[in-house]
DNA sequence: ACAACATTTCTATATTAGTGGAAATATAGA
DNA sequence: TCTATATTTCCACTAATATAGAAATGTTGT
């Protein structure tokens, strides 16, 4: 992961719509959900919901899978996890404590 | 953390020249750098690395402390710990295992 | 082929963001 | 107080983004 590919990730999710279907399709897992129902749960138009999705998609930040007439989307947790690594890579010059152990603890207690 | 507060911290490291800064931060440490020794690493100018560092002030991701005619800036881990649990919260429907776990177990070994 | 449904692309509009020079503000030292 | 230095604010310009209706595309079952 270099800085530009950071900037697109990070741009996916700085809106207040995509961060509210990308926290959706977390919770989701990796079923995913249907852009219809997406687009239901969230009340938004499908046109909208889809310009939002094309650009997660374009972040790698969610997969599409088409089965039928729906195609469904989830969460790619494998580039979510390559973003939180990068952001604190190289974390205090080596003091590592500083940095993402709080995130570690709290997930391991 | 609500989403609002995300979207802004988000919003906040989702530009090229911001995310430069944020990591220039962490990098540095507790300790943080004075603005016109960001402005002379990244090559920016006062202005712009100005409007930036206000950018990410007002989502609290760095933290200005005066001394003397220098302003330090420094990386605020704790709020982007936060982002980071946010980003992950209700994970897959409490399976974590398929969200954050690959972070930690790099950082442990 | 046709009808029904799911999703995307096209289009236009309104709003917001990034840049950097110049001027203003703040601090320190003599 | 005067000067040098550090940083921010002001300003104008250029460009990009979010939104959603309407039309187009793709898929399924009959």
């Amino acid at each position: 992961m270099n800085t530009k590919d950071a900037v697109v990730i990070l741009f996916s999710l700085a809106q207040g719509a995509r961060l509210e279907i990308f926290r959706l399709l977390v919770q989701a897992g990796p079923a995913g959900l249907a852009a219809g129902d997406i687009a239901t749960r969230l009340d938004m138009p499908a046109s909208t919901l889809s310009f939002h999705l094309k650009e997660l998609a374009h972040a790698g930040l969610v997969k599409p899978l088409q089965s039928g007439r729906f195609i469904y989307y989830s969460a790619a947790f494998d580039v979510m996890n390559g973003l939180l690594a990068f952001l604190t890579e190289n974390c205090c010059e080596g003091a590592q404590d500083c940095c993402v152990s709080a995130v570690c603890q709290a997930e391991s207690a």
